[in-house]
DNA sequence: TAAGTATATTCCATTTTTTGCATATCGTGT
DNA sequence: ACACGATATGCAAAAAATGGAATATACTTA
């Protein structure tokens, strides 16, 4: 409890999800769409249970959805506002939307099956 | 230093900035214009040396700059797109823009000499 | 029901951030 | 030069974020 001069401000509980590199590159793998958390884990080579660590704060602060599709969860953002706010973020600081690794493919049998020729976006398997 | 997949993300220091109901209540304060640091230590209800502080953070993080005249230093915000980021949250979030205590008025000489009579919008003195 | 795969959660040590206090600095007027 | 008002900075204790390891849960398939 603070002088009501300085409020709650929900704000920064959604700027404090925004505070991590690894969010923020989960958050820019989710603009082509809903992804599983295989193909997070894969285009980001990160482990397992650190990339779910992340993913759990960013569905506790509201901003993704998850979705159980037979074995696998797919994510996808919840308010489609935050990839303005990213945009305008990036215009204030002048940074890129993070260059996704094209070399790392999903191991996941989903994607294995597909065979997808050319995986110039983020295609949701 | 990281993996490649997790770039250095400018754009985290930029929402680190934004985390503080306090640095947040200065910047919606700014909404209308430059503001001698009187003036938000009046509204904010702040010790000088804490805003002092906080108006630092915001300085090296380069979203507001200072400009001193004659024993004032006036603040303004540095970068205007910084306001549709706010909105853009607030969108996301519901927040409100934060409630301006009008009853608190700004004790500094060049605010009592002025006496404005309706303090509806926060006025550059 | 049992095993296997995909994803989640909990615990913990380390590092970083926060915040209040004391004090320093800078410009102004006398 | 001196004192004063306005603002800034350094420091230390408390609080929170970070990232790793082990483990738990939830489907699916056999």
């Amino acid at each position: 409890m603070q002088p009501p001069t300085t409020c709650a401000a929900p704000e920064v509980q959604l700027f404090k999800a925004l505070t991590h590199p690894t969010r923020l590159a989960i958050l820019d793998l989710l603009r082509g769409g809903e992804q599983c958390v295989c193909h997070l884990e894969a285009q980001l080579g990160l482990r397992q249970a650190y990339l779910s660590q992340q993913l759990a704060l960013l569905r506790a602060a509201g901003l993704i959805a998850d979705q159980r599709v037979g074995m696998n969860v797919y994510y996808r953002v919840a308010r489609p506002e935050l990839f303005a706010l990213l945009d305008t973020a990036r215009a204030i600081v002048g940074g890129s939307p993070l260059a996704a690794d094209p070399a790392a493919a999903c191991p996941c049998p989903k994607c294995i099956t597909i065979t997808l020729p050319h995986p110039e976006r983020n295609d949701p398997c």
